[in-house]
RNA sequence: CGGGGUGUAGCGCAGCCUGGUAGCGCAUCUGGUUUGGGACCAGAGGGUCGCAGGUUCAAAUCCUGCCACCCCGACCA
């Protein structure tokens, strides 16, 4: 791909609209464009990261049984009023009505649609679990959207629920997700926190909020240390390992401030593990029991009897992570952005020196770039006639991983080559391929 | 929804107080000189000044209404 053909509409001016690094970035950058407020259009860079994502968090959905399907945005009001949430959800439901004066609703989150799918469909608890998801567009019509896609009014979010007889049951789809969270957010290079919070309006007694840390984060944490230190890697899904996983995880303080108690915290974590710090919700998993099955009707029968069945409803905020990665890995004073190379829109930067009579570096480059290319790596080649400076300058702000200056110090071998944001070397073609290759292996 | 603020070229801004028909930087295009941590010179294109009405010989500028967007607060994936 040619940087001069691509759709990245770079800044160097940052619009005065944006108030956060990550919102700041995704300007300037081109990631993103303002349709309205916090509505917006993701642009070829933006949303290449943001399907990269979306496919880390799928992969660890399907990892533990989770089968994905895909409803509407558009739902009818009937099943809100059944479940009693048309009237509860309030205005942050934004309500419109077809042409034959339906009212309808652009869901905000799908427990209605999906328990309706689930009561027509399932009717023995020999079929349970049933472990449903989709990444589906969502709208709520925040009082006041900001940030960008941080805290916007349409957002892409994967949202996963949960059937089953039993609490225990239940309890133990809960836990598979609680898991694959930890997992999800490992992969995406973010230090995750599961908290216990609160439930909202989605209802019921368990919940925790997946926090991850950043120092511009929404909002505060009181954590322990040691929660970091928490190994996963021999938890297997079945239950008695997720259970003890959990109660490890829940054995450690760790609260937002809405929870803070400053007793409690010197109580259970000494001074030298207390870590308060600030950090963005980017997952958030509940247990409800049978609120919506109930108020909808959604059994399944057993030994002769109706038995509602127990959900959970489990939410990745897609959209959102995109930002929030930003936030946590963006060194805005130097203006260095490091994408994992596992969600970087490329994974490296070919940067010839061009002029206007010398065209050599751009056909080295094409060489370098159809080589990687056989190699399954992913390059876009700057062909833009600007100094090599500000290539470089304007790379380290998009974030691939890699670059490769193609320039007077290279020779027919040996390129230079760094990390975005370190120090070059140089290195034969081979070298490179076998550094970038390493790098996707982790 | 309460309080505050802003709408002028793709982005950042000046002009408005004191009305005379729009300007600067970045970006874009052309030509030339450059080329290692966001180069320089010369030239060019691009704006019904958020929208609607009003005052006036004349409105970006004054008046009225509306709309949009941003910030602080309450609420939240």
């Amino acid at each position: 791909m040619f940087l001069s053909k691509s759709l990245v509409p770079i800044l160097k001016n940052i619009p005065s609209e944006a108030k956060i690094k990550s919102h700041k970035l995704m300007l300037r950058t081109g990631m993103i464009k303002q349709s309205s407020a916090g509505i917006y259009s993701w642009l070829p860079l933006g949303f290449k990261i943001m399907k990269k994502i979306e496919s880390i968090v799928r992969l660890e959905q399907d990892n533990i049984g989770v089968q994905e399907i895909l409803m509407p945005t558009i739902q009818s009001s009937e099943i809100w009023k059944e479940s009693g949430r048309y009237n509860d959800y309030g205005e942050e439901m934004l309500r419109i009505k077809d042409r034959q004066n339906r009212e309808m609703l652009y869901g905000p989150t799908n427990e209605e649609l999906i328990t309706e799918i689930f009561r027509n469909s399932i009717k023995s608890y020999k079929s349970l679990p049933q472990l449903l998801y989709h990444i589906q567009w969502k709208f709520r019509d925040e009082l006041r959207p900001r940030f960008g896609v941080m805290r916007c009014r349409e957002f892409y979010m994967k949202d996963a629920y949960s059937f089953d007889l039993s609490i225990d049951e239940a309890i133990y789809s809960y836990n598979k997700f609680f898991l694959a969270y930890l997992k999800t957010f490992k992969k995406l290079d973010l230090s995750a926190i599961p908290m216990a919070a609160d439930t909202g309006p989605i209802g019921g007694n368990l919940s925790h909020e997946f926090i991850i840390i950043a120092e511009t984060g929404e909002s505060k944490i009181y954590t322990d240390k040691r929660i970091f230190g928490v190994n996963y890697s021999d938890t297997v899904v079945d239950e008695s390992s997720l259970s003890n996983l959990r109660t490890t995880y829940d054995e450690f303080y760790a609260v937002t401030d809405e929870k803070f108690d400053q007793n409690e915290f010197n109580e259970k974590v000494s001074d030298d593990n207390k870590l308060i710090t600030k950090g963005i919700e980017v997952g958030h998993i509940f247990y409800f029991g049978d609120k919506y099955s109930k108020a909808m009707n959604a059994s399944v029968d057993k030994d002769g009897k109706k038995e509602f069945v127990k959900m959970g409803s489990y939410g990745i905020g897609v959209s959102r992570l995109v930002a929030a990665i930003i936030e946590a890995k963006y060194d805005d004073k130097n203006e260095i952005m490091k994408w994992p190379i596992n969600i970087a829109p490329y994974h490296c930067a070919i940067l010839p020196q061009v002029s206007k009579n010398d065209k050599s570096n751009l056909e080295k480059s094409l060489n370098i770039y159809n080589y990687l290319k056989s190699k399954n790596i992913d390059a876009i080649i700057d062909d833009t006639d600007e100094g090599i400076i500000a290539k470089i300058k304007k790379f380290n702000l998009i974030g691939i991983p890699y670059q490769i200056v193609i320039g007077k110090n290279s020779t027919d071998e040996k390129f230079e080559f760094a990390k975005v944001g370190e120090d070059l070397q140089f290195l034969s073609t081979d070298e490179i391929e076998n550094i970038i290759k390493k790098d996707l292996k982790n």
